[in-house]
DNA sequence: TAGATTGTTAATCGATTAACAATC
DNA sequence: TAGATTGTTAATCGATTAACAATC
């Protein structure tokens, strides 16, 4: 039914019009053009109108999107008109700063629970949430529905706790550690890696001659 | 003289088999192949030979790669064999977790100062820095070496901080704000988006039919 | 020498861009 | 109607993969 293959590239910038488009939605202008999404996204109109054109027709010639259904549209594509239910594995400074982070629940992440493993932190309270020993993990996955896990652990655990996850039938994992997991192929994986974006970051400086 | 046009992606590849050939010099093993390379790190062996081949001849035919040679050699093609000074706007959680994340200064990283905008932060000691205020930004880096700025401020004040970035002469920005930076062309910019990575894997569950 | 693995070229694949008919 | 802007096709561009001669 789904017809071609739809890169992912073109998921990351639909997200990107999708906040443009709530901007626009917010001062009340109510018609957009592919070419003003386009301007301040940083894309091109030929290629607004591609990214849309995987998924149906939006616009209407001559005239423009209306807003607030361009809005609603892409929105029921990437699947934020719905609620997703997080759990976050690691609760040292970056895991308790993506629990403190607000624009998760903006957009319909709700993080429901935290887990680490050093004794210290079990029981301590962020933003409301117990921290939950890691060996709980299994059995808080059996009894409450959990969408995707976020790795926020060291790179020395990480590959632990991913087989972890794995094995307890989540799907889809953001990993914030600086390594490469190895996971069955119907598990999906994201890489967060701060580093690396440094590292090319520097590889820029060097190669201008810096 | 440097030739064809390098694509970023290879770069990222680059600082990931860097990351392996690490692990093969602390475990003491001399010799590599680009196959062994892929494996581990997610790549193809034509890949890896294919990246490398955009700064020169690295390996010896029949034999595969000196761990430590080739590591050196990557190091010094991104530029992490000399140590970089950046600073850090916004000292709100994800600021300060950055500022206490080792993995910066392991890689010649070196968080050299901390600004914020709001007077009740200013002066406040993390991980034994001072945060400045943001109003002091430009005569710093008029009197101190900085090669790159992280902006971790809301995305509501993230471009006049750019401007003020730019403005000072920096040219190299990584961007952790939710929003899409107006700058430049001289100036880089890459943007580490959590938001968006957690979209495509929201958008990767809607499509298999989650 | 036989086996292994590189460096590189050519073929393939996929994504972006340009162009334009359709249509408001 | 004239001007504007979409949706879509075809052309272009760029990156990945396959294949193999070179060489240890």
């Amino acid at each position: 039914m789904k017809a071609a293959k739809i890169p992912e590239v073109a998921i990351m910038r639909l997200a990107v019009y999708l906040r443009y488009l709530l901007q626009l939605k917010k001062t009340g202008q109510k018609i957009t053009s592919s070419k003003e999404i386009a301007t301040i996204t940083g894309s091109t109109s030929a290629q607004v109108r591609k990214d849309l054109a995987y998924f149906g027709e939006f616009g209407v010639r001559g005239v423009g999107y209306d807003v607030e259904g361009l809005y609603n549209a892409i929105s029921h594509i990437i699947g934020l008109d719905r609620s997703w239910d997080i759990v976050i594995i690691g609760a040292g400074h970056l895991g308790g700063a993506l629990v403190s982070y607000s624009g998760f629940a903006d957009r319909g992440f709700n993080i429901k629970a935290i887990f680490d493993i050093a004794p210290a932190k079990v029981g301590n309270v962020v933003e409301g949430k117990k921290i939950q020993k890691i060996d709980s993990f299994s059995e808080y996955v059996k009894k409450n529905k959990v969408d995707m896990a976020v790795i926020v652990v060291s790179g020395d655990s990480a590959q632990k706790v991913a087989d972890l996850v794995v094995k307890s039938g989540i799907k889809a994992i953001l990993n914030f550690a600086p390594v490469v997991l190895n996971t069955p192929l119907d598990v999906e994986v994201r890489n967060v890696d701060v580093s690396i974006n440094l590292e090319t970051l520097a590889y820029y400086m060097v190669s201008k001659g810096s």
